[in-house]
DNA sequence: TGTACATCAGTGAACGCGCGTTCACTGATGTAC
DNA sequence: TGTACATCAGTGAACGCGCGTTCACTGATGTAC
């Protein structure tokens, strides 16, 4: 059968499936991956408590769906902004944090690995589609650089663009600077130019 | 009364309230804030499943008090590292990296609002001090610069080590890297020199 | 020093709730002939 | 095209569990005199 609407009155759903993530996305981006429940993904698909099992076992089956999800679309978003500037890290910070306060919910659940199964092949895979683009774009940056220089530049970019989106989303930075992706990452960038030059990262 | 290790046997605690907070530590260490409950602190406590509500009203009272706690702590903890540095970022970036490797339970709820009260007093008091050192030491480096200028050195100081922190702390980066703060902070520095030299941070 | 009393800390039984899980079931769909 | 049957998707009642909350209570402590 096609996936096609949830039918009202309708015995057999449609696509049961992405109806139970699309609540589940609902609730979580509402009110985090704690306050999920079966039952409650049920009432919002409009079905009866138990049919969600059928499809995915249990929470974590749902919740390991969402991080496949979002790895994969987090791969789609570096990949495009990456391709589009030819390597700009800074235009894939940007994409980053785009993704994570425009994908809350799955971005919530993806750096949560004690919440889902994540030694799933389809979450694994993606994961790993995420990190190649990334490390592709460290290496084209730095020219020949050793894989130990490569690993720093790595962690400087994704802890910064990390880092960033989790203290908006968690609501801990100033709100009255206005934090969009784009000027946090220019005027970041522009600050460790700053600091740089003031000696703040001498060895 | 003075706070003294817990009795058995005794019907007055002696110290529920610390009792109650370091049984809550253990929780959120092990399973997370969200598998906390005042039934599972009181049992580690040894006490009835009623007694904690006598301290803490609620689950979101315990939680306030260790946001609280933990902010104290790490205000504490990078005031110490900048003041024995003079106000050296490299040395305040791995006292707040440690912070939340050694304080992972403190760091976990601290940086979740919408588990706690964060307007109370004790909490936006410690969360204002340990701002402030970071701010502090933010301008000491920079000299006469704006505050937008120094905005920018904050966040880009801060999300690099909040994201290395969070991303370590939930199992994201490769384990075959030896990531301890300090080697993560020289590293990264070490990378910002070399990706701010090939271009990276061009605004 | 002793007594009386107020206050405080913690008890334990009871309640209602939402949860996950189980299981016999039924309606809908697809396929073989 | 029609019929029979297998398979699949979803139902709904039932269960046991841990939770937060309430409340009358009791044991321990501090203080006034």
């Amino acid at each position: 059968m096609a996936a096609q609407a949830p039918s009202k009155g309708r015995y057999h759903h449609g696509d049961l499936r992405r109806a139970v993530l699309d609540g589940a996305l609902v609730t979580i981006e509402a009110d985090g991956p704690a306050a999920l429940s079966l039952r409650d993904v049920a009432r919002r698909a409009g079905v009866s408590h138990a049919a969600p099992a059928h499809h995915f076992g249990d929470k974590a089956g749902v919740l390991t769906a969402i991080a496949a999800e979002g790895y994969t679309l987090l791969a789609v978003a570096l990949r495009d902004a990456l391709v589009d500037s030819g390597d700009d890290l800074m235009q894939g910070g940007i994409a980053y944090i785009r993704f994570a306060l425009e994908h809350r919910a799955h971005f919530e659940v993806m750096f949560r690995p004690e919440l889902y199964r994540p030694d799933d092949q389809a979450v694994t895979e993606a994961r790993q589609e995420a990190a190649e683009i990334l490390f592709g774009a460290v290496r084209g940056i730095l020219g020949e650089a050793s894989e130990e220089e490569v690993w720093g530049g790595v962690i400087a970019v994704w802890s910064f663009t990390h880092g960033f989106a989790t203290l908006t989303l968690n609501s801990n930075l100033d709100p009255e600077h206005d934090d969009d992706a784009e000027t946090a990452v220019r005027v970041a960038g522009a600050a460790v130019m700053r600091l740089a030059a003031a000696g703040a990262f001498r060895q």
